[in-house]
DNA sequence: ATCGCTATATAAAACGTTTTAAATTGAAGT
DNA sequence: ACTTCAATTTAAAACGTTTTATATAGCGAT
């Protein structure tokens, strides 16, 4: 069985309340006897049980993450720090996989809620029209969320991502600056900040360069592997001088559909991804891209995050980290 | 402020005994008052406390998944196949990633058996002698462990991976059916289950064709990308016919590796990796590999482990799931 | 009226902690 | 000897549930 604090309070040969004392390390207990509490818990392996903890502290020392899709290494990597980021402030993460299905996020949350999470961090799924009454739950509920990576519309909780606008923006001048006129971009909804942002980079380029572009070369699609592949299907009909795409993963696709198509890479047509996976370089064409610095997305989240359930409000709404584009192979 | 079941039961005017029994579809409580209670705390968006119910029920419908790499996007395939199937049966999942450290393993186990887990996953790390007093714990404690993809040694505990050493055997007798001789093999500390079990199979294969092969042949190294780069640019000094290795993950830091040293593949070393990565078929020379049906991995293993949670302890040490061998361009 | 049922509702205890206010102890100062 | 005070310990309440044993009400049969 397992060991309880009372239990320890007994062989200790003291109350249970100077046992509770005696292990947090409060000052009001005598040293003596707090060792002799200590000793026994360690001798015994005791391990305080979260639940009555969390129960009497209204306090879970635990952070919810939501992400859309793990099987993409970016959100694995995602995943990864903000793990290890929420273990250095000593709490843990609960993780959520929503599959990019709102309902599913919204499962999530309260499975969070029902574990008394302290905050949330939420990656949005790319749905049309989510129902977000889960997030106006955690509202009244006065717990914090922020977003990652991008944002739902309609919200002011804080945002942190990389400078889309700016990455799509340079990667897009890139090859306007090597002679493309007409680039194809695959992307997402265009409701969907996300996207906005990524959509007003390329037109910037395009307006900066004087060139026209075409309404029909922004294809709108589920960022995965098998949705950029149908994507490109579609793109390649038109023939268009390169194809940028939302992420590595999104890209890979790409890269597949052209090779199963006997179109060479950049020689025919250019391709650039974002997130620059570790993958991406040993790729049969290594991938132009863009760096997302996951670390530091992870780390100032969690930084916002703390800091509203910390209780200051007034954070900008949204955080844009700097990105870093990275020419390979795949673009001229 | 979050609603409670005391206030509940004040809003439906019964007593909080009642409202739980209500709530939970008891059926000594009267339909009419049934009713009543479920009605308003679905008014009230009402969400059980985690912590009291799990603390009082002695119960917490969680079970917790050790993985070593999350990175590794073999890992996170398993660990979305998994969340998948725990949730099917109304559980949840903690995570760890022990990042093959045996003490961050026994960090998450502390941090289970504290949150009550009913059953640990663990996918064993690699380290040469590990500190698993966690594990003694969790059998003292009575709390059902499984290993999955490998196993440490002096267990009993069940085992569910792919079969290495018949996956091994395919791959190896491939390559010597078409004339190799010298093969490499980039594999973990042979101490371990799954680094035995792959030698087994690699012996094998070369025992059945009556050819000798050595000791030097044998590589032992971390699974992960930059060992596999390594521990290729060992390999190549010696000119090898063949590279075969645990996981694609090390494959593709082998590949990169060669590339990088301008040997080509396979016209120069051919190269098999393991588990199928959905990228691995897009790599600059499609992989080599054999394919590891994680969804049945994870569907086998947690059934194992639900059924020593539900006190069934006659089990098979070890289960073998079938293997599937995919040659592509990387070998001969 | 009383008894015995059945159907339904409830009070109270329990789970393992933390925290607060109060109790106990012992020593120093008169 | 008696008070004061500081240092230390403790009893008890609290957190939000579930469960069990008991209470209550209503009703038909005596």
């Amino acid at each position: 069985m397992r060991i309880t604090l009372k239990e320890i309070a007994r062989l200790a040969d003291v109350s249970v309340a100077t046992a509770s004392l005696a292990m947090n390390n409060r000052p009001t207990v005598n040293a003596e006897t707090r060792n002799k509490v200590l000793e026994i818990a360690r001798k015994y392996n005791y391990n305080p049980n979260h639940s009555a903890r969390s129960l009497i502290m209204g306090k879970s020392n635990c952070i919810g993450l939501i992400v859309t899709d793990i099987s993409n290494p970016f959100f694995s990597m995602l995943v990864d720090e903000f793990n290890k980021e929420v273990e250095k402030i000593g709490y843990s993460m609960l993780l959520g996989i929503s599959g990019d299905k709102a309902t599913t996020e919204q499962k999530y949350v309260e499975m969070f809620v029902s574990k008394n999470v302290e905050g949330v961090i939420i990656v949005p799924t790319i749905e049309k029209k989510p129902d977000l009454s889960h997030l106006f739950s955690l509202k009244s509920l006065d717990i914090p969320f922020v977003f990652c990576t991008s944002a739902y519309n309609g919200f002011n909780e804080p945002c942190i991502m990389t400078d889309l606008r700016e990455g799509e923006y340079q990667i897009v001048k890139h090859l306007i600056g090597h002679g493309m006129k007409k680039i194809h971009i695959i992307t997402g909804n265009r409701e969907l900040l996300f996207a906005r942002l990524r959509l007003e980079g390329y037109s910037k380029a395009y307006k900066e360069a004087g060139l026209p572009y075409r309404s029909e070369w922004i294809i709108e699609t589920l960022p995965d592997f098998d949705h950029g592949y149908s994507a490109a299907l579609k793109c390649i009909e038109d023939k268009p001088d390169a194809i940028v795409t939302i992420n590595d993963y999104l890209a890979m696709g790409v890269l597949k559909a052209l090779k199963d198509n006997h179109i060479q890479v950049p020689k025919d047509i250019s391709v650039a991804g974002y997130d620059d996976l570790l993958f991406v370089s040993l790729l049969e064409t290594p991938l132009s891209t863009v760096r997302q610095p996951v670390g530091d997305i992870c780390r100032k989240t969690l930084e916002v995050l703390m800091s509203r359930i910390n209780g200051d409000q007034k954070q900008k709404e949204i955080y844009y980290l700097e990105p870093v584009m990275k020419i390979r192979d795949s673009t001229i």
